[in-house]
RNA sequence: GCGAAAGUGGCUCAGCGGUAGAGCAUCGCCUUGCCAAGGCGAGGGUCGCGGGUUCGAUUCCCGUCUUUCGCUCCA
């Protein structure tokens, strides 16, 4: 018997196991902070380690940069941030409630069968077609909206000695217009033919109106992004490719399949660069929420950077000499969110048969924070299991941990997701075997110890 | 920003107009021969912050900050 554990209470254990602790927590905090500590930092290690691994290193066509979260403003001219990235609100005066008057002008078009948005309008035109066509709150259905205020989710800052406004620069809002900048550099360096990509792991920054779940939606969070670039006769070829690797990596890293949903935005959706988009969703406690985009971007972003910048960002193929902007394929998915869905999946209360309960984490040996516990059976084998912890750390992550009795150390490293513990007993001194008891099965094994190291690498392969 | 709820030791919470408790966790000693065992002991909180009422506030009132949930969003 078995069952999840509520959001509180998994945030309760990282904050208990130094997973995850409220950011500047002594200064009362900061709304959606949040720090990884000693152990979470070890599997948000490992996370991003799994994607550089099954996206970057064994991939043959990608390879990976990193670029600056201060860029020249103008990139955030050329892919259009500084136009769109701000929402025009507005609240209804007598119910409370805030819109998005642009939003509020698609659904009065798409209700009276205009096919149109307000893209690009000013506030005073979205006032004054609010006003003209009488659009009502859509909750309350009065009249008596507040003027648009505009919501740059762009953070701003200054470089140089003084807030001159000549200097204002913006934290990146996204991490993949540092590798559509780098796109010549990275092509001429590797000598790269289409089709490849560019991959990215990342801060990104944005003030989001609205954050929160734990650390699901943060200001400045962390992305995995690839840009994979071909030719555009075959855009839908690679889109699928990426759709489907995106999927099998969240199972390859123990996600439950059931927990995943897959889906495509209907044409209507898309944002206008866009020709697919697939989400990744993930069922968590507190409701489906995107995990990955999968987003056909088309050759929107070298184009615009070729028009501000006045520099030719087209791919010249080397045998042809064919010159063409080629089309991009980006997959992106947060580190926080990955690692959020890894904890909601993992973690379960279990009912033993002796009636005890146990928190387990069942996470993939490769993520999990430590591989191995190295635990003397009582104090007098502390000094050949420190001996065998000094072999081992040097091969993976592992604790020594010799306080307490054995069945609490046990539970103790169920709890962190540590996948075997290692006990030195009585007999070790005469048979140079130790016990390695694994945590899902709590099944033991008897191993040599000169095997031990090689015994538990195997088995944390992802 | 608006609406709702909440802030008491690391975690979960109880409590009360007379300056604080429990369980778990932590640490030490003893015990312990494999799944949160047992015994003894220890540390840790100016009850979010500021003000007011009161002889006296963790408790009542006001303000403020923070957090959580919803409006939002799309990594």
């Amino acid at each position: 018997m078995s069952r999840s554990l509520t959001l509180n209470e998994i945030i309760s254990i990282t904050k208990m196991r130094g997973l995850v602790f409220p950011g500047s927590e002594i200064y009362e905090g900061l709304a959606n902070s949040w720090d990884y500590g000693p152990v979470g930092v070890l599997m948000l290690n490992n996370i991003k380690e799994a994607w550089m691994k099954k996206f970057i290193k064994e991939s043959p066509y990608n390879v990976a940069i990193d670029s600056t979260i201060l860029m020249n403003s103008r990139v955030w001219e050329a892919s259009g941030h500084l136009a769109n990235f701000n929402d025009p609100l507005m609240d209804c005066k007598n119910c409370k409630s805030r819109f998005r008057a642009d939003k509020l002008i698609e659904e009065k078009m798409t209700s009276e069968g205009v096919d149109g948005n307000a893209d690009g309008w000013t506030n005073e035109q979205m006032e004054g077609y609010i006003a003209e066509h009488g659009i009502k709150c859509p909750k309350c259905g009065m009249i008596d909206f507040t003027p648009i205020r505009q919501f740059n989710l762009m953070f701003k800052t200054f470089q140089g000695v003084t807030e001159d406004s000549v200097n204002t620069l913006y934290l990146r809002p996204e991490t993949c217009q540092g590798i559509f900048v780098n796109f010549k550099n990275v092509q001429r360096t590797t000598r790269k033919r289409l089709p490849f990509g560019i991959g990215q792991i990342g801060k990104s920054f944005r003030n989001e109106i609205t954050p929160g779940n734990f650390i699901f939606r943060t200001r400045e969070f962390e992305q995995m992004e690839l840009e994979f670039f071909c030719r555009p006769e075959e855009e839908m070829q690679w889109f699928q490719y990426w759709r489907s690797y995106c999927a099998e990596f969240l199972y390859t890293i123990g996600i439950k399949k059931e927990n995943i949903r897959l889906r495509d935005h209907a044409p209507e959706q898309l944002s206008h660069y866009s020709n697919a988009t697939t989400d990744i969703e993930y069922q968590f406690p507190f409701g489906m929420g995107e995990l990955w985009g999968i987003a056909d971007r088309t050759d929107y972003d070298l184009k615009q950077h070729e028009l501000f910048s006045g520099k030719d960002m087209k791919y010249i193929d080397p045998v042809t000499n064919e010159k063409f902007f080629p089309y991009c394929i980006e997959p992106s998915v947060g580190a926080g969110r990955l690692f959020l869905a890894v904890l909601c999946d993992g973690y379960e209360c279990e009912t033993l048969e002796d009636g005890s309960e146990r928190n387990v984490f069942h996470v993939h040996p490769f993520l999990a924070p430590y591989k191995a516990g190295i635990l003397p059976l009582t104090k007098k084998q502390n000094e050949k299991a420190q001996e065998l912890y000094g072999m081992l750390i040097k091969e993976f992550d592992c604790e020594y941990d010799e306080t307490g009795n054995i069945g609490k150390r046990y539970r103790r490293h169920d709890e962190i997701g540590t996948p075997f513990c290692v006990t030195v007993d009585f007999d070790s001194e005469t048979d140079n075997c130790v016990t390695v008891r694994e945590r899902d099965s709590m099944q033991q094994v008897r191993v040599p110890i000169a095997e031990v190291a090689e015994y538990i690498k195997k088995r944390i392969q992802l």
